[in-house]
Order: C-alpha cells, then structure tokens, then sequence
RNA sequence: GGCCCCGUGGUGUAGCGGUCUAACAUAACGCCCUGUCACGGCGUAGAUCGGGGGUUCGAAUCCCCCCGGGGUCGCCA
C-alpha cells in the first residue's frame, strides 16, 4: 500500500510514530514560513505542517499544492503544541511533521467545492458525480448504504434464507409498468425484457424448494421518474413457502426494527408498527401510503352538510357525495392571499372547491365561538351549531382553520388527503426523526380500468385472494379482498407483498377474470402454470424498496442523493450520457431500423 | 402529454424597466506573512445575465417561443 495508516484514525497514541499517508489536499494554509495542509481520505482529515527549517524540499514543494491534489506524505505524529489543538477535528490534537511529500496526481480546480457544504445545481452535481462523491455527505451515505445492505444479507442468512441470483434478461409481460427492452441478436425480432421484478422466478424457486429465498435484486421500469422514483432501482425481495401473512408481517417488522437500533439508533420508531385495513387509510388519510407522523385525520361530515343551507354541499350529498375536512390548527388567522393559495392548492388536487371555515384568530375554548368570530364565505349557510358540531368532529379549537370538500367519496378522499399531507409539510408538523412505519392490509384483489371497464389486479395477478371471498369472484369481482400488504413509512409506500396462488385453477380463473384468453394464457404464463401441477407449496413475500429506506435512514430529499450514479428526471445519466446513439451495425446486427418520426 | 418552480463570473447569491460600464461572498491568479485550521493582508483577472424573437427611447428586469434542470398529475401489475 502506498499508505501506512488513514488519515482519519490517527491519534494521540501515534505520536512519535513514523507514518506515511495518501490523499488529497482538502485544503492548504500558507503563512510563507508554515505551510498547513489538510489532508483527507475516506476516512478522516488531518493537519500535515511543513516547515521549511526542518525539510526546505518538501516546503517548497507544499506552496505548489492546490485543492484536490492528490499526495503522499511521510512523515512523525506530533502532539500539536499547546493552544493550537482544533477541538472541531476528531485528529485536532496532533499533526503529521512532512518530511517527504510526492505529488502523486495535480488536479485542475474542481467546478464546484469538495469541502464545503454549499448547495450546487443538480445537474452539475450529476455531471461530475465522481466529485460529488468525494463530499462527505455522500460518502456517509455510500457507507450507511454499504451497512444496510450488509444488515440484510446477515439478518436474513441468520434466519436460513439463501439469496439466489435471477437474470436481467426475460421475457416481456403486458402487465404492470412499461418494459426496458433487449433486442436478442440471435432471434431476428425477438426481444428480452429487463426484470420489473423477479417476481416469477421467486415463485419458480419456491416450487423448486428452496423454501427461503431472498435478493437484493435490480428492478427496470420504464416510467417516468419522481423525487423517489428511479428507472432502475433495488429491492430487497424475499418469499418463503409454508408461510402466512402474519409470519412475513412480523419478520419485515424484526427486520426495521433491529436494522433502525443497530444503525440508526438516534431515529425513533413506533413499536408495534399499527397495521391499517386500505378502508380505514382511505378513510382517515384518504392514501394508501399515510404518513402518520402527524394526526390531521380525516372526518365525514355528511350528515351534518346534510342539514345546512348550502346547495353545494346538499347536491353533492344528494346525488352520492359527501363532505369531509380536516382541521389545521392554529391556522384561523390566515390572510385571504393564504386561503386562496390553499384553495388552489386542493384543486390542483382535483377538487371543485376548498371551503374554508376561520373559527376565530385567537386560540381558546370552542365554547366561546360566536358567528361574528367565524370567517367563512359559507357562514350564512350555516348555524353556529353546525358549525360547532363540524368542530367538534374534527377535533378542532378556537383559533383553528376547518377545510372542506364535497363532492364524490373516493376523490374528496385522495384531494383531502393529498391537501393533508401537504399540510403537514407546511406546519412542520412531522418530527424529523420519527420513522412512522405501518403495514396495510385488506386491499380489494381487483379494481376496473376507468377508461376499458375491465378488471385488473390491484397487486398483481399472482395475488391469492382471501379464502371466504372466492366465490366472489364470479359474481362481484371487485369485493374480494386479496392476501396482500404494504409498508409504509412517513407518507411513502416501501415495499408490498402477499401470499401468492399456488394452484392452477384459481391462478388459471384470476387470468380468466383479467381478460386473457387461453392462448394469451398460455403464450404469457403457460411456464407458471405448468409449474403449479408439480407441487407448488402455499408461498408468499414480500419486497422492499431498498433505495427508498436508506432516503429515510439518511434523511435524504430525494432517492438520488442514496443512488451512487442516479439519472436525472428525464432518466439521463448526465455522467456517462446514456442513452445515447449507437452504429448503424450494431442495429443491424440486432435487426432493427429507427423509424423516422 | 398537462400544471407549477428555477436558469446572472468557476461556485453560491444580489439586482426585477434607466443610477448595471451588472453587486457581494467564495474560488482562481500574483505579492506579503512561522501556528493556522472556512488563516489573514494587499492587488489582479473573470459573467453581455440559458438561447431566440418581441414590447420600449431604453430590457438581466416585461411578453412570446425554444432549450436545460427540478417538483407534481397522468403513468408506476
């Protein structure tokens, strides 16, 4: 090695030692006498000081140095004399004494700081990642990542799971998200489909007895991206035969639970997770990924709306709706530009209109509210004791702002719960260092497509439903419950699962019910099915958004600052400019031809 | 594809119709400096304000189009 220590773990019990150490110079202090350098590798920083009455060469040599050059020095560990210790730096209290210094690479200037925290536009952050990967904070993220994944391969041995390895190239299947696809050169027109999941081939593993299987597998969707979302991204995939829901449940809880104590045990957590059937989160939070960090729950007030004199809430009732709110506290004193704002906000959302309903400015008692303290462009609609009832529902106070919507059940649900969660961004109201995590269950097998009025899997088609709602499938489809569960954690859904079908009548039924035809059965899934008359065992799992859960152990804003080499919104990779073209032999050789558009 | 936000020296910001011959910090370059640690001091250089068009006597500033980045809806079994 080129070094005989890091800079970083050097102490007071090196002192008098001759070392030798590599890195880059994170910054220099020239006095003209004195040259100070920090030197830095991965795992620290220390002050290397040269003077030119004790080595007049390697001074020299040290005025030339610039930031981000990378250099060899050796070396004595010296006690810094007194009243020059730096308590900030974990090596404050000693120095290396350069006696030799080579300069083993210069650097140009880098376009942005290496050892500064300044915010710097995106895309250049992505364009030079290598550099923005020297950063410390990366760094730490690289390593909690390394840790995690690490955490998992142990746990899950520890439990006798094996991890088995399942190809990036197969076959293309019309469900789910869009395919990444690979022209095969071998077969003219044929093509590979990168793995959405290794969802079939778990299976497979389980009727070939494996029993426990998981991966820290690849996944390819060809959707566009979001803060949390990624073209490629990893999951942490598990199945297990002879297994029920409550078993996996409880193993994905160990699982955060120990991983959270062991690496992040300054995070706290809700224990038990609380497990919420879909019905209730819709109803509470109106989403299927709440983030309870914060209450703001949901209330129908229908009944009450009912009863008032204003025809927007009456029709909507009338004709199926209803009317629920939520209460943001405190929020009774906003100004009319802020209602306005929050009312574009809900119906940017997909609602018609936001009411809004001051309770007075001031905190205090809800007894004390007189109509002359309400605000509200609907107070003439309605008596102080509707709206006292209103408050009352939703847990609200003197000084509290009640936000309502009317209009059709499921999309008063999601803008209401859409416009709560921004809320709760808003006010600040989520605790930073809470890991609010939760399983829900009891989602529907089936939902129809808006547009084709045909069923489709709400997980997907490998989905076992629940036992006492079978003969549901026949007659109303969209009744049955399935065996399937998600993981969410403040307000993001980390992972979903369920028990799978294991026999080719109902697996064989279910594909009925979508909409395959026999041959499209046979042609997309024979290869499954075939494989449940040969002693399929009961199976299910799980897997897990590997890149969302390091977001939230870092505390990250996006899925790219836990990705090493991310792409960009427009699913670039600014450092490598992928995609790019490729020669007109390549295409040929995989018999293609552009289409001109 | 829709909607929203952003784009000023290398980097991060200010300026938002004339006082901009574009300011500040930092980085860079040069000189000085033997105990600094975001070292300090003095000096030098560096952006025609993402691109194009328009309004105006006058545009970094207002309008339109395009490009790039981000957020979100659609999409994500």
């Amino acid at each position: 090695m080129l070094k005989t220590y890091n800079c970083g773990e050097l102490n007071k019990d090196h002192i008098g030692s001759q070392v030798t150490l590599a890195g880059w110079t994170d910054r220099r202090r020239d006095h003209g006498g004195l040259v100070f350098i920090d030197l830095r590798d991965r795992e620290g920083i220390v002050q290397v000081v040269f003077n030119p009455q004790l080595a007049r060469e390697c001074h020299e040599i040290a005025t030339e140095l610039r930031n981000e050059y990378v250099i060899r020095i050796s070396g004595e560990v010296a006690q810094r004399p007194t009243g020059t210790e730096n308590p900030k730096l974990p090596t404050g209290d000693i120095e290396i004494t350069a006696q030799k210094i080579t300069i083993l690479n210069p650097s140009k200037t880098p376009p942005f700081y290496i050892n500064g925290e300044v915010e710097v536009e995106e895309n250049l952050r992505l364009k030079y990642r290598y550099l923005d990967l020297r950063r410390p904070r990366l760094q730490q993220t690289m390593l909690l990542r390394h840790r995690v994944v690490k955490f998992i391969r142990d746990f899950f041995d520890a439990r006798g799971f094996i991890e088995v390895e399942t190809p990036i190239l197969i076959k293309s299947t019309p469900e789910g998200a869009r395919d990444y696809l690979v022209p095969s050169r071998v077969h003219a027109g044929k093509f590979y489909a990168l793995p959405q999941s290794p969802q079939q081939l778990k299976q497979l593993l389980m009727v070939a007895g494996l029993e426990k299987y998981f991966q820290i597998a690849k996944c390819f969707r060809d959707e566009d991206t979001r803060a949390d979302r990624q073209p490629e991204f990893t999951q942490v995939d598990l199945e297990m035969s002879f297994t029920e829901e409550a078993d996996i449940l409880q193993l994905m809880e160990e699982m955060i639970v120990v991983m959270v104590e062991k690496l992040k045990p300054e995070m706290r957590l809700i224990k038990p997770f609380p497990r919420l059937t879909y019905a209730e989160a819709m109803e509470l939070y109106g989403s299927d990924k709440p983030d309870l960090r914060f209450s703001l729950e949901m209330r129908d007030l229908s009944d009450i709306a009912a009863q008032s004199d204003f025809s927007v809430f009456r029709s909507a009732i009338a004709s199926g709706g209803k009317v629920k709110g939520i209460c943001a506290p405190g929020c009774g004193n906003y100004s009319r530009s802020q209602l306005e704002e929050l009312n574009k906000l809900a119906q940017s959302f997909g609602a018609g209109g936001l009411v809004t309903i001051a309770l007075g400015n001031v905190s205090g008692n809800l007894d004390e509210l007189t109509m002359t303290l309400v605000k509200s462009v609907v107070a003439k609609y309605l008596t102080l004791d509707q709206i006292k009832a209103m408050a009352t529902r939703l847990n609200a106070s003197m000084g509290d702002l009640l936000l309502l919507v009317a209009g059709k059940p499921r999309s008063v649900d999601t803008t209401l719960g859409s416009l709560r969660q921004d809320l709760g961004r808003r006010l600040a109201l989520p605790d930073t260092n809470l890991l609010a995590f939760s399983f829900l269950v009891d989602f529907p097998l089936l939902e129809r497509d808006e547009k084709t009025g045909q069923w489709q899997s709400v997980h997907h088609p490998f989905t076992m439903p629940v036992e006492e709602d079978i003969p549901l499938l026949d007659s109303a489809p969209g009744k049955v419950r399935s065996r399937s569960y998600d993981m969410i954690c403040n307000g993001y859904e980390i992972g979903g699962g369920s028990l799978r079908i294991y026999t080719r009548k109902l697996q064989s039924k279910v594909f009925e019910i979508l909409g395959y035809t026999d041959e499209e059965v046979e042609e997309l899934f024979g290869h499954m099915l075939e494989a449940f008359d040969y002693g399929a065992p009961p199976h299910g799992g799980i897997a897990l958004g590997l890149d969302r859960i390091i977001m939230l152990l870092a505390g990250a804003e996006t899925i790219r600052e836990v990705v090493a080499f991310p792409k960009s919104q427009s699913a670039i990779d600014l450092t490598l400019n992928a995609p790019s073209s490729v020669t007109e032999k390549q295409l040929t050789e995989l018999h293609l031809k552009l289409r001109n558009e």
